[in-house]
DNA sequence: AACACGATCTACT
DNA sequence: GTAGATCGTGTTG
């Protein structure tokens, strides 16, 4: 921020915002409020290179899931073994185990020994899913299902390792919807509109 | 050591 | 719309 409000371009060089489609998303983007990255997370690119191919899918849906003070979040009670990841710096993943048989890959946000974190609930399938691959990816269990990913795959550096976001052109505006978070216990009260999607994306679980 | 349950998905009525 | 699959995790005893 600049004193007169406009944007210097100095400053505007240092916004994580700012385009550079391809190139990986770097620590700063990652180390800030983290309603914030998953709103900016919509249109960017999961990537994992492994030795047989590089998966890549436009991210569309996710939801954002604050720490101490979202009774949501896994991080409310403070940090366990599983949880630890979502304390940590940003720019890592958190992957977890649910219902006996899926997996959920998250983002982590905000700087480092404050949780925070982006769970990717959809997105659209571009390149290195083979022949017959699936025309969406519409729900956190079937994403991370089809990009192999376990708990293996948990805290690692998503600004080094294989498993990565690229950067990709801004969703607009007017194609973004927001929602209340899916898939959580009572507290009406506490699920707040968390949930960001693109509108019309066949990558989105519902509508 | 035992237990209750979950940031889900699929199949079936 | 509802039930069943299936097991790691956190909590309680």
């Amino acid at each position: 921020m600049t004193v007169s409000g406009t944007p210097s371009i100095l400053a505007k060089a240092a916004d994580p915002r700012r385009a550079r489609s391809g190139k990986r998303l770097t620590r700063d983007f990652y180390a800030r409020p983290t309603l914030k990255v998953a709103r900016d997370l919509l249109g960017k690119i999961l990537v994992l290179e492994t030795a047989d191919a590089t998966k890549t899918a436009r991210i569309v849906e996710v939801e954002a899931y604050l720490g101490g003070r979202d009774p949501a979040s896994h991080a409310y009670r403070g940090p366990t073994p599983r949880t630890a990841p979502m304390f940590g710096p940003p720019g890592r993943s958190y992957v977890y185990f649910v219902y006996g048989m899926y997996y959920c890959l998250n983002v982590v946000t905000e700087s480092d020994g404050v949780a925070g974190a982006v769970l990717l609930r959809g997105a659209e399938p571009l390149t290195g899913f083979g022949e017959i691959a699936p025309r969406a990816l519409a729900g956190p269990g079937k994403l991370a299902r089809a990009f192999g990913l376990t708990t293996k795959h948990t805290n690692l550096d998503l600004v080094r390792s294989s498993l990565t976001i690229r950067d990709a052109p801004r969703v607009t505006a007017s194609r973004v919807a927001r929602s209340a978070r899916v898939g959580l216990n009572e507290h009406a009260t506490t699920n707040k509109p968390w949930r960001l999607y693109v509108r019309g994306s066949a990558g989105v679980s519902r509508t």
